[in-house]
Parts: C-alpha cells; sequence; structure tokens
DNA sequence: CATGAATGAGTGTTCATTCAT
DNA sequence: TATGAATGAACACTCATTCAT
C-alpha cells in the first residue's frame, strides 16, 4: 500500500499561494492548480474533500503560521510597550518575508470562504497576546478598552499600510514603519 | 432605435452589489447577473466590454460615491480635529447605511481587479482633504507624516473594526465608534 | 433574437434513442449526446434543464407516441374481441417499425428515472382503451378482474416475447404473433 | 499470503444489490461499492476482471439461484397444471422474498450487459421444465406452442405485474395473484 | 491477499461571450 | 437597443483502473 506523500500538501500549498497572488482568488480552479502541481486533478481529492476545504484548510494553516511568527521574542512579562513594538516588528517582518502568503489570506478573509467558525478556532492562538495587553490595561498604560480593539490598532493599520506599500504606483512609497509602529502606540496607550 | 436606458446600468449595480454579498465574488456570473436584473446577458455587453469592464466600472462608481459621502459637511476651513472626527463620522454613516455597497468595494479591493491606474484616478477625490490634512501638519496639530499616511491611519482601522463588529460571532461587539475615532485622532495628533 | 430551432430538440430525441440502443443507458452522457446530434454539449442546457430533465421528457413523449398508435383502427364501440386484436396488432406494429424506440422506453422503465408521477401523467392515455375493457367486463365477455390487469396481460407477454425474439440468439426464433394474440385473449376472456 | 476470501463475492453481491436498488444501474460505481462493502476498490479487482465482468457474474449468480427456487417443490412427474401453478406461486414467493434481487435482475437484463451468450447458459437451468412442458403439449394438456413460449406466458406476466404492485401509487393493488395464475394458465392451456 | 495512493479520461453543468434577428 | 439562441472552453468533481507497498 502507497502512503500518502507528505510533499504533496505543501506543494499543493505553495501553488495556492501563487496561482491566487498571481490571478485572483476569484480565478483561481482546482485543474489549473493540479497543472501547476504536475499532478491529476483526481490527486487533490486524495488530500481535500473539496474546494473549498483546500482553500479553508490552507488559510488556516497560513494564518496560524503567520500568527505564531508575530509571537516570537516576546516575553509576556515584558513592558507592554515593548511587547506591541515587538509585535508590530513581527508582523512587518512576517509580511515582507511572505508577502504572498499574506496577500493570499487578505483576499481570502474577504471572500465568503472564511467563518465565524474559522475565527473564533484562530481567535485562541491570539490568548496570550490579549491577557499581556489586559495587564497593560490594568496597570495604566493602555486605554482602558477592549484588548481585542487595541490589538485591531495595531495589526490592522499596518497591514493596510503595508499592502498600500507594496503597489507599483504607491502613495506611501518609502515609508518608515517605525513612525508607524509609534502611531499605532499613540493611538492605545493610556 | 432606442437610446441606451440610463436606469439598466443603475439596476445592474444594485444586483451586483446584492449578488456578491450573497454568494461571494468568485461566484457572481455574467448570466446570474442578467437574470437577476431580468435581463438578457447579450443586454450587459451593450453597456460594458466585459465581465472585468463591468465589475471595474461598478468599483470606481461605488468607490466614488462613498469619498465623495465622506466629505458631507466639511468645511475645509474648519479645525483639523473636527475635520477628522467628521470624517470618521462620515465614513462610518457610510458603513451603516451601504453595507452593501462597502463590502462589495473591499472583496474588490483586495482582488487583482482594481489597477494601480484605477487608484490613481481615484485619490484625486481626496485632494481636498489631504490638502487639509497638510495643513494640520503645518501648523502643528498633526504629526509631520505623509499626509496620506495621516488619513490611512483615519480611514483603515476603522474600516476593519467595522467589518469585524458585522460579522455573526463578533469579537468587538457593542464597540463605541466615538472611542475608535478618538483612537485614530490621538494616532495622528502631534 | 434568434428562435428556438425545433428540429433541434426532434434531432437530439434520435440520438438519445440511437445511442442508448448502442451503448445502454447507463453509459450515455450529455457530451456523447451533443457530439452525436453535432451540438455543443451547452446547447443541450437550451432546450432541457438537466440530463434527467431530458430522458425523462424524451421517455414521456416516446411514450405517448406509442400509447397512441397502439389505439389506431380501433372503434370503443366495435366488438371487445376486436378491440383486444387490434390492439396486440397495433402494438407489434409500433414495436416492429420503431424498435430503437420501445426498446429505450424498456430501458428507461426499469430505471429509478421514471417516476410514479410520470406513470400516473401517461395512465390518462389509456382511459378509452379501459373503459372498453371495462364494458366487456360488464357484458360477460371478459373475466370480472380490474380492467387494467387484464390490459396488462396484452401488453406485457407480447412486449417481452417481442424482445425475446429480436436476440440474435433468440430461444423464440420465427413465432406466429397471432398465436401469441389468442393467448392474451384466453388469457382475460371470461 | 492469505486464500481468497470467500464471503468477500457475497458481501459485495449484497452491496450491489443493495446500490442498484438505491441509485439505480446508472449510478453505481467501484469506489462506491468498495466504500459500501468495507473494502479498497482495488480488493473489488482480485475477484472480478473489470466493472462489467463483475456485473455480470452477479447477474448470473442471482439469476441462478431465482431459477433454482422457481423448481422448489415441483416434481417432474406431476400433473402438468400443478407443475404450472407451483412454478407460478415459487416465483411470485422468490419476488416476494428477494424484491432488490428481482429488481436487479430487471434493470440489467434490459441492459446491454446481459449478453446472449450469458442467456443461452442460463437456458440451461430452464431444461427439467421445458420437458415437463413438452410432456403437457403431447398429452394434450397445452397449447401446441414452442414449450419456451408457454414458460414465457408463465413468467413475464408476473413479473411485469409484480414490479407494477410494488409501486408507491400501483394501478393494480391489492391484487390476488391466483386469479394471475389462472389466467396464466388459461393463456396456455390446450 | 489486500490496500490506499494515484491518475487520465470522463462526468454533468456553467462560463463569458457572440450571433442572428 | 435589445434579445434568446448558441457555443467552445472551462468548471468542480468522479470514474474505472493500476501502482507500489
Amino acid at each position: 500500500m502507497r502512503l500518502k506523500d507528505e510533499r504533496k500538501p505543501e506543494a499543493i500549498t505553495k501553488t495556492i499561494i501563487k496561482l491566487i497572488n498571481n490571478i485572483g482568488f476569484a480565478n483561481i480552479s482546482m485543474s489549473k492548480i493540479a497543472k501547476e502541481t504536475g499532478l491529476s486533478p483526481a490527486t487533490l481529492y486524495i488530500y481535500y474533500e473539496s474546494k473549498d476545504d483546500m482553500l479553508r484548510k490552507t488559510y488556516m494553516s497560513i494564518k496560524r503560521q503567520m500568527s505564531q511568527e508575530c509571537l516570537s521574542n516576546i516575553n509576556i512579562s515584558d513592558d507592554i510597550k515593548d511587547i506591541v513594538f515587538q509585535l508590530c516588528r513581527n508582523l512587518l517582518a512576517y509580511m515582507e518575508t511572505h508577502a504572498d502568503e499574506f496577500l493570499f489570506l487578505e483576499q481570502a478573509a474577504n471572500s465568503p470562504l472564511v467563518t465565524d467558525d474559522m475565527i473564533q478556532q484562530l481567535e485562541e492562538n491570539n490568548q496570550d497576546i490579549i491577557r499581556a495587553f489586559r495587564k497593560g490595561i490594568e496597570t495604566g498604560y493602555l486605554k482602558n478598552e477592549s484588548p481585542t480593539l487595541l490589538l485591531a490598532f495595531c495589526y490592522y493599520p499596518i497591514q493596510q499600510i503595508f499592502k498600500e506599500t507594496r503597489k507599483e504606483k504607491s502613495m506611501l512609497p518609502g515609508i518608515d514603519f517605525n513612525k508607524v509602529f509609534q502611531m499605532c502606540w499613540d493611538a492605545i496607550k493610556a
């Protein structure tokens, strides 16, 4: 009995990310993915139940990987300001080194593919950082708002601004992201 | 020979927005749009060159309308702080009254459909507000950063947070957007 | 606006009957039907909602035609014996001149495609003959059984025996169908 | 190296009969049969050369079993009338206790799957009964027709009428099959 | 013997677009 | 201008069968 080739899902994932960035979320098809990966369309269905299942699992996997990298070099007992800046740096670093993955996430996130259920599952990855933010609020360093909202004020602007800087005729060329991080901090600090 | 019926493009636009929110950007088709609007597929090609052309023109039209509504009740000579808060209120008001239109924009914006060229064209709608921000910088009320960046810090967080609040199992339920506006202001003020 | 070509459904029907007799009910496909008829697969969907719809409508149409031809030269006021023998002759004549159509019906009738609802609709075509049989019962010429059962004893044996005679290595070669008709009559007569 | 497990073909046969009655002859597939039986698709090919081979062998097996059961409690030296009525009762009994098997046979019999060669092989199962019928002709109890034809007049009407009574909205509800047997006898008796 | 992996060819159906009226 | 008819190409997915273990 032949065993599942664990390099195949990896190759499929890479193809998906590549194709979505080249031709767009709306234009990927199973046959394009199969051909680009060098597989038969039928083989995709050994690893995934359906196209939706494939895209959802790919989304979950990439998103989890991104969340994890955002927590690098962060010690929950550090000063909240250090945590916030490190978080911002990590996010930027991930987007810079995994631009295609990130842009895949952005396309998928705005589609009906990503369900509330998936988001809730992913939310668990943020629990540590949410706890740190809550402590920051209690110790008076951060505004007395929902920690999720404060966190959103770090992630969202940086992500959207990053996307803008990636465009060929960007309206925000040569931005110094340290300034952006500072603005995030100003938004959430007490 | 009848003249082009200008109510048809309007009806088509409405259908597109409705369908995209119901079945997603990736699943709309010319025949679905035609059937839902009560037209023949062939008729769509009288008003638009192709599917892409149709979606692009629709995007441009909606985006322009949104930009315009964001400038309501704003007087360039007002205090920059008043301008910023009014801008934020206008944006929120538009998203709340035109949720489908806004969510269409978000789906389209992340797709390869929207070209740099289109973005540059749309950028012109912001010139007045950019000028006001520049004055705010010069008079020392705002941080000395690119006005576009400052503006981004108003739009992006509010838009993304709004999307989050729309979800059924939102992680940010019952948010007071006035607090959000204040955070935007804190981020960009000098 | 182009008009529907009424020769197309006829051509499609002919292809279906031909193909089903050549390759069997289980092996026909939309693309085979399309190619054999000289059409695009998509065109089939202008005339029929789905494959099932196509096969069902074809079945109904052929079955109705057969029922009609079975009533040729039958006068309801004739002697019931004459009616029965004419019915038998008509059935045989139809099967002989429309062998492919008849064999299509037999394949379809044993598939789950043909619903009770369809059968009920078709049953209406037999009302006149059923009435004649009822009169035959009342006047004592026929057995006092359900007219439908008596009718079945005419149709079924002849149909099944006809199918047997059609086989290359038939076990019933050179049958005289007049004898078969007589046996049918013996079965149902009082 | 294990030996072929003879319970597997039995299990496969049961699955085939079940599936064909549930989803129809045209919709069964090797993988569905494998999954439903709890086997790998590849395993089916240990027991059968191909899908067609599998269906043919299954048809032959079931058909033989049915023929055998039709001969229960029949003594060739009995009166031909007793033989005929017992044959009819046996046929009905088989169809009632093995409805799925019988309906499988009917679906298969009308498909091109069943070849003349197979029919000839199966015909041997009827030799005893054919001989009895021939004696019935010689002794003047039966019509002077081909014994096969006389036999057909027993089998066919009962089978077709049985199928009709099985339908949900049957046109022949609550039939007394003893009357049907009598009609068969009337058809073939001298 | 038995199997899950693998596949090219096929399935029914819909696509964006053009044609003929 | 407006349309239903028409289509080749593509869609997501399944097929019967074979391979490698």
